[in-house]
DNA sequence: AGTTAGATTGAGAATCCGTCTCAACTGGAG
DNA sequence: CTCCAGTTGAGACGGATTCTCAATCTAACT
C-alpha cells in the first residue's frame, strides 16, 4: 500500500507540482484511507494523527490529483464528494445500497467493451466513465423480509 | 410536446398533490425548456415571462416531480443539478463532453441487460442507474485537428 | 550555504446550491 | 361560501467548496 507513495511522488516531480509538506501528509492519508473517503474523514484522520493541514489545502490538493490521473472524485449528489486512489487499479463500477448506502464495486469488462463501441459509433472519444446503480443490497433485503426497519 | 401536459397534471392529481399556479408554471416550463435543464435556467425562463415563482418552491416541486416519476435527476458533480423530463421515454444514458459541455444521450439495451445480470449474481435488487461517460465529442476533436483552442 | 522567484499555504470570508422556517395564502372538498 | 390542510415566499440557514492575500516555503541557481 505505502509502496504507492513513491509512484505518486514521482508522478508529481513529473508533473512540476512541487512537494510540500502538506502534500506528502495528503498522499500519505489517502493512502491509508484507502477505499473510498470524504474530506471530513481525511481531516479527522489528520487532527487523529496530530497532522496540520488546512481544508482549503486539502481540497486544492484532492482536485490536483483528481486532474493529474491519481484519484478518481465520486458524487453521489448527497453530502460531499467521496474519492479513490487509482492506484492502478482496473476500473470498477459501483452498486449503491440506497438504505445502508454501501458501495459495492464491480467490474464487468462486457460493459466497458459496450461503451467503447457506442463512443466508436458516435465519434465520441471516452476519457473515463461512472456506472452507479442504485438499489437495495443483499444484507438489506434480507433484514427487511425478516421484519426490518419500516 | 405540450400535449404531456394533461398527463403530467393528471398524474399529480391521481397522487392527491395540488395543482397551484406554481406548480402549472413549473410544469409548463419543464415542457418549454425540454431536453436538460437546471434550476437557474428554468428560474431565467420564468423572469423572462413575468412569472413569479420563489426558488424555494422551484426545488420543492422539482423533487416532487422526480419523486412522482416524472423528472429525472442528473447529478454531474458541478455546478447545479440537471434535470430532464422522462416524459415516457425509455432510461437512457449519457455522454458529457468535457471540452463544450453537450450532453449525448445514448440507449444500449445490452448493458442494461449485463446490469441485471451482474446484480443477480450479486443479489442486488436495481432501482435506477446512471452511466456518464466523460470524453471528447466528435465536434470537439475536429476542432482540435484543425487547430483549436489549446 | 545563501538568494530568489514563484508556487503554496492558512484562516477565514465568500460563494454557491439547496433546504428550512413560519406566517400568509389558497385549492378544492363539502 | 367555508374551512383547513397543503402550499407558498422571503429570507435565514446550512453544508460543501472555493476564494483572498499576506506569509511561508520549495526548488533552482549561484
Amino acid at each position: 500500500m505505502s509502496s504507492r507513495l513513491p509512484a505518486m511522488v514521482q508522478t508529481l516531480r513529473d508533473r512540476g507540482i512541487r512537494l510540500t509538506a502538506e502534500r506528502r501528509s495528503i498522499l500519505w492519508g489517502v493512502l491509508t484511507c484507502g477505499g473510498h473517503f470524504d474530506v471530513d474523514g481525511l481531516m479527522g484522520h489528520f487532527r487523529h494523527q496530530g497532522i496540520r493541514v488546512s481544508r482549503a489545502t486539502v481540497y486544492r490538493t484532492l482536485n490536483t490529483l483528481v486532474q493529474i490521473g491519481l484519484l478518481r472524485k465520486i458524487d453521489l449528489g448527497v453530502r460531499q464528494s467521496l474519492y479513490e486512489s487509482i492506484e492502478g487499479r482496473e476500473h470498477h463500477e459501483q452498486m449503491i445500497c440506497v438504505q445502508c448506502g454501501e458501495i459495492i464495486e464491480f467490474v464487468e469488462p462486457e460493459i466497458e467493451r459496450l461503451q467503447q463501441e457506442v463512443c466508436r459509433r458516435r465519434g465520441f472519444t471516452p476519457q473515463d466513465h461512472t456506472l452507479q446503480i442504485y438499489g437495495v443490497c443483499q444484507a438489506c433485503s434480507c433484514d427487511k423480509r425478516a421484519g426490518g426497519q419500516g
